[in-house]
Formats: structure tokens, sequence, C-alpha cells
DNA sequence: GAATATTTAATACGGTCGTTTCAAACAAAT
DNA sequence: ATTTGTTTGAAACGACCGTATTAAATATTC
């Protein structure tokens, strides 16, 4: 007796699946519940009957697409620890990029994160603690293991955050305008990015391991 | 018979000066014109009186913003074209770190940027094209006297956009959680993320120098 | 100082949005 | 088949917000 499906989908995951369109194209205040409802073609009563409220709805919308994307584009990007740190590297951007950028369902992740990290809200502090914390120290131990464990750990942190800088500002839409008139970063434009940063980095942390 | 000021300060100013605040700290949707009436202690019509419509207020204010903050902060950061490259980098740099993270009015202009930049509005549009996009050159003509006039002009645009990349990062409130708990960066600390950006972005260009 | 233009004040309108309500439709259990 | 629990549907409530209105108050000009 739990689940009563009359229609096929669910329409719980219907409605999540819609405000993750909505939620990442217009942000959360101008979202509204009916966009999200028409979209998904349930009442406007099922958004408070499964989800409660919108907040709710946008926490289990904000979880749901970081899983998504974390578990299409995994952290270590396939990379194993044999593999030498600057193929590391390379794979730990490369999914980075893709996560941030793939177009499709966990394309949402990208703008939704990107609105966050502008304007947190509550839910971020529990995702920082719980993915993004890790993730940025699975970087910095890279990082280490190519500039050498004897550096100044602010040192490490700062290249990390370089690193990741680089990566979110091709992320934005707006920046693209400095590249090309396109909406979206072909794959193969992706690939050309990952390139970049990557060896951009590696010279960065070379020159760093020298000191 | 213009200007016919019955308060002391310009009531008109009194209401960007709020609008900046609000604008920045709560965002274009989330804001309200009763909120900014309320901090400019002016009655809720004068909204309408001096600046039309609330939108028509927020591009006033973003463009006070843009105003204000390149005013404190030129681009070339006291830089001339006379000083090696790598010195006009990193006055490039520090003046790009100030204006995004200096505390007080012009702080506005970071915050409120970061939004556009998530979520453009109409007025990005033009800022882009008359200040944002000729410092973004103004950027890539100091990169190719470091690395050299012949290297592919992408390669040139994408190292410019590692440097800008690495700025943007550590202007935004969430990324500190990785580094110190403070909600603020210190001017000092403004000037160790110069170091670090600079120290890091030139060893990178120094390799692509020797391509 | 009277006449005119400019600015401020108080209030209300119209619309949108999140949420609630309550009954109907449906599925599951007995 | 009846009962019980679950899900959907249509409509409305209540609050908030941007904007408009209108008159009063204040400057400016002659």
């Amino acid at each position: 007796m739990k689940k009563a499906n009359r229609t096929g989908a669910n329409a719980r995951e219907r409605i999540l699946e819609a405000a993750g369109e909505i939620f990442a194209e217009c942000g959360y205040q101008k979202a509204t519940v009916r966009d999200i409802c028409g979209k998904a073609a349930v009442n406007l009563a099922a958004i408070n009957y499964h989800f409660g409220d919108k907040e709710n709805l946008y926490r289990e919308t904000l979880r749901n697409a970081v899983f998504l994307s974390y578990q299409k584009y995994p952290p270590d990007g396939g990379a194993t620890g044999a593999d030498r740190p600057e193929d590391r590297l390379r794979a730990y951007i490369r999914s980075f990029l893709f996560r941030i950028l793939d177009p499709g369902r966990s394309a949402w992740f990208g703008k939704i994160i990107s609105r966050e990290i502008i304007e947190p809200t509550p839910v971020l502090d529990s995702l920082i603690k719980e993915v993004f914390y890790p993730n940025f120290l699975r970087l910095v131990s890279i990082i280490e293991d190519i500039v050498g464990r004897d550096k100044d750990p602010e040192t490490v942190r700062f290249c990390a955050a370089s690193i990741l800088g680089q990566c979110l500002y091709f992320g934005n839409s707006k920046t693209r305008f400095f590249f090309l008139n396109k909406k979206r970063f072909a794959p193969e434009k992706i690939e050309g990015i990952t390139d970049h940063i990557t060896r951009f980095s590696i010279n960065a942390l070379a020159a760093i391991n020298k000191t």
C-alpha cells in the first residue's frame, strides 16, 4: 500500500525532473511552482503533497542533481592511483568540466550549483561538507603528488583554487562570449579546454615544484 | 528649477546607495523596492519618480557600481606601458581582485556582477561591450607581451580566461570556506592572493613561451 | 509673495505566487 | 464488494510586491 501510481511515470519523479530544468533555468526565486507543475503535467497540489513546499523541493532537486552528475562523471575520472599524478589531474579536470558543461540532464547541476555559489542556500552547507570539500581535498592530494608533499599547505590549496577557478570560469554562459557565440561548448571543445587547463596548470605546478 | 532638495542628501543618491547594498545582498528578484526605500528613508513612490521602475533602478545601480569600482581600481593598476609585462600583469590581477574583494561601497560591484554572470540581465550585454570585453583584450595584450605575439590567438585567450577564472574564484564567499572561516579576506590576504595568482600564471605562461 | 514646477507622502490597485482545502478518483486490503 | 489508505484535481485564500494615483509639501522663478 506504499505506492499507488495511477499514471505510468511516477509523479514525484516527473516533478523532480521538471524542477531540475526550471530551477536551473530560472533560479530559485524566479522559478514558480506553477511552471514546474505545468512542465511535469501534474496538479499544483502535487508539489505540496510530495515535497511539502517549494524549499524542500529545491533541496531534493539539488541533491538529486549533484548525485546524477557525480554518478555520470566521478571525480577520479576513471584514473587510479597507479596513474601518473599529471594524468590524474587531467582526469580530474576533465570530469569537473564535463560535470558543469555537459548538456542534457546533468547540466542542471552546473547551473544550479553556479547559482548556489553566488547565492548560497542552507542546502549548500551540507553539500560542501559531504561532497565538495572532500572533492577539493582529492585535488589537493593530486597536487601534492606533483609538487611534493613538503610544500607549504596554503600554497598547495591556493593552487587547487587556481585550478578549480579556471574550470568554473568556463562553466558560465557569458564568458563564452569572449570565445565564440555558440550557446554551448561542443564536447570536442570541452576536451580542448581540458587540454588547456591541464597544460597551463601543470606548467605552473612544475615551477612551484622547483622552489 | 532643476533641483529641489528638501532634505540634505539627495534622495536619488540615497536610493542608489541603498539599492546597491540591497541588490548586492539579495539579488534582483529577492530585493524589494520597499526594503530599498526603507533603507534610503524615502517614500515608496520616490523610486518610481526618480527611476521609473525597479528594472531601471537596477540598471542605474549596476552602472554606478561598475563606475565606482573601476574608478577606485583602474584596470592598469597604476602600471604603464613602460613597465615589464609581468609587472603589468601583476597590477592587472591586483586591481581585478580588489575590485571584487574590497569591502565597503565598491564591494557591491563584486556581488552584483557575480550574480550577473550567472543570471545575466539585458544590462550586462552593454557592460560587456563597453567595459568587460575591452578589459579582457587589455589582459590579452599583456599576455601576448609575455608569451610572444606569434602564438595561437585562441591559446592566448584561453590563458586570459585562466587568469580571470582564478581571480573570480577567490571572489565568491563559499570558496573561502576552503581556506579560512573569515567572512572577508583582509587586504594583506588579497595581496597574498595576488602574489599567488601572478606567480602561478607567469610560470604557466613562461612554459607556453617556450613552445 | 504669488505662481509654477518639483518632490514627497499616504494609500490603493492589480497581479502573481506559495500554500491550503476539500472532495473526488484511484489502488490496496479485508 | 466494501473499506481503508493514497493520490490527484479544481478552486480559493492570504500575503507580498511592483506600480499608479492623487494630494500635500517644498523649491524655484518672476
